[in-house]
DNA sequence: CATGAATGAGCTTTCATTCAT
DNA sequence: AATGAATGAAAGCTCATTCAT
């Protein structure tokens, strides 16, 4: 097993079918054939149909997680932090779009054992909003009474929500910056503490 | 009428072992039993597998839609909407854990072409909040810079991710409740209009 | 499952196919066919392509023992008893080729763990020669000093053998009846006692 | 030779997979792990799967015939040649446990068209016992009324039956030697003629 | 209308064998 | 000569669907 490349091109090979078709009409042959590969060869990398799944949201959700921990580093503030997590979040989607397919569409499908997989860099990556929230609570810009762990759930379903609706539909309605603003927007405004309103009005 | 009810009988059925299992992973055999019938007799009343999701949607979810509706009409403000919207999603699904998981895990997974079906009921869905955002921008409550369409999914979205975790997780943190009030009253914040934060208070 | 005959008909058409190819060299779709069923029809009625084995023995061997205990019940005499055993032995398996050729040539080779469910019968087997040999010593006509244990597998080896190679060749030199005659009559005069060998001349 | 020791390497390590799992249940690149060679290796000095288990019977079994017949070349006596195979069949069988669980469990069971070159080493074998069972004849000691053919046949057949118990019985009951005593000691008894049993009693 | 045994297409996965390095 | 990654044919098994009863 020489070949890191190999592995690579077989995940981008699942990704772009597993997009198309789904994951339980998705054949393994498929994805051989879109990596130009054996059938064989696929299980050199992966253990079966299911580990491709998993490893597709370890490594590539990996790899979102962190660019997202990147991009929020460079806005001091909460608020900021918020919009900027939409617009990097839909950004994301918009341009590995067969990706966010996956995410989106295959996180909720698969058999309860597989979710538990699944979930983990998921959790992480809600949990940088959640961060955020309590950053902005901590320097009072975020009221205290409503709980990170909704927040985090809510806002992501939000853009989440939206992403897959813009992935699925073939007339792009609505531009997908103009979406994680409109989204982004509503959701500092509505989380704002009092005090921030006046002292630290939105927009900035 | 005899008939009628052994329909019904699958159908409900079909959401138990569906819910347990994902669409995928259920056996029309298993539904079969469930139901007390033997597996041909649910081609008397399904053309396939597919139809039994289908079904589901368009009956079930078309119940949902009605009662929303109904729901909705006791209120007259359409902040206050947004507010029974919340409520009466989340109770819905944490009444009907079953059908809720349904609905939200397996919407999202069935082949594209399955979508088209699925779609039509949940749309309209949808647009029920659409058709408070607008009610809403009319009497000046809500910003006119927002757009229905990017609102109706944003706050599906909040409320479907939560209900998704809700319904999933064994011990149950958070009061549905809670996370209704705390997600619909981020959105009333965050839409409303700066005349209506003088005039109109929130929380009334 | 109405159909116990059917479950007999590919148990038969086993039998067929695995003589002729022997147990890892043939598929379940040629048993099917032999059998005049689809393939799936095999796993209504067992579990596996092991299982169909294990009931082969099972069954097969079971009905084996039992004639075998019945034929050998004419004759009170234990020596006569090992004569009529290695008759009515080679007598099965040159009426049931096939099913001789399975027993005999696929009782060995199967997994480890097979061999566990296959042997149950088959000791039941041996040890009908072993309460022979037993018997014939209570009686004073079988030297003490013979373990019964060893007797019993040498004779069946013996027989087992002769069979395997009657079965296998395609131009039987010997006649399976001389073999039975001459190989019994060894044992017989090779296991008598000293006072035997006087008083109870052999052959009788 | 480098060359002729690693074909060694991999027949001894052929021998232990085989032992340990059967034939049809061996991975060619378990073999070659044992080995300690590539897969590919294998291919160099083999010409497929069959072709290791063919070879493995022609060399070692080849040895073992040799061995035979330098064992029995020290007695001069055919009776006492017999019991001489024995002690020897069976203490080789207990000496290279793998290689015998091997030669007994795999012989019967490839495909017919292998069983072809396997026979060969095997008749030769069996045609050892033949030989004396003749030379006894020819010397007066065995009675000239049993068949050669079908005595070689019974009594390896009783020697290997005893052996494979051995072999795969974990706890060991009977000592083998004892076995090997008791099994020749019948056919000796059982194959005598009248004239020996007076001038030339056994046990000697 | 209802049944459930039977079907067989089609799937995932394995593994002996090859061949570029 | 030696390697071991790659191959792809082939097999066991599942399960949606049918249809004789």
């Amino acid at each position: 097993m020489k070949d890191e490349n190999k592995r690579h091109k077989i995940l981008q090979a699942a990704i772009k079918v597993f997009s198309e078709k789904g994951f339980y009409n998705s054949r393994v042959s498929e994805i051989a054939k879109e990596a130009n590969v054996a059938d064989g060869t696929i299980y050199l990398y992966f253990r079966n149909k299911d580990d491709i799944l998993i490893s597709l949201f370890e490594e590539e959700f990996g790899k979102i997680v962190k660019n997202m921990r990147a991009a929020l580093e460079k806005d001091p503030d909460p608020l900021k932090k918020i919009r900027r997590f939409a617009m990097t979040h839909l950004s994301i989607v918009s341009k590995q779009q067969e990706l966010g397919e996956v995410m989106g569409v295959e996180v909720r499908q698969s058999s309860k054992f597989m979710k538990e997989y699944i979930n983990k860099p998921f959790i992480e990556y809600l949990n940088i909003i959640r961060s955020v929230v309590i950053e902005g609570q901590e320097k009072g810009l975020i009221r205290k009474d409503l709980t990170p762990g909704i927040m985090k759930r809510a806002f992501f379903g939000a853009l989440d929500e939206m992403a897959r609706y813009w992935v699925l539909s073939t007339q792009k309605k609505h531009s997908i910056d103009d979406a994680a603003l409109q989204i982004s927007d509503v959701f500092i405004r509505g989380m704002m503490s009092e005090e921030a309103r006046e002292n630290y009005p939105w927009p900035p």
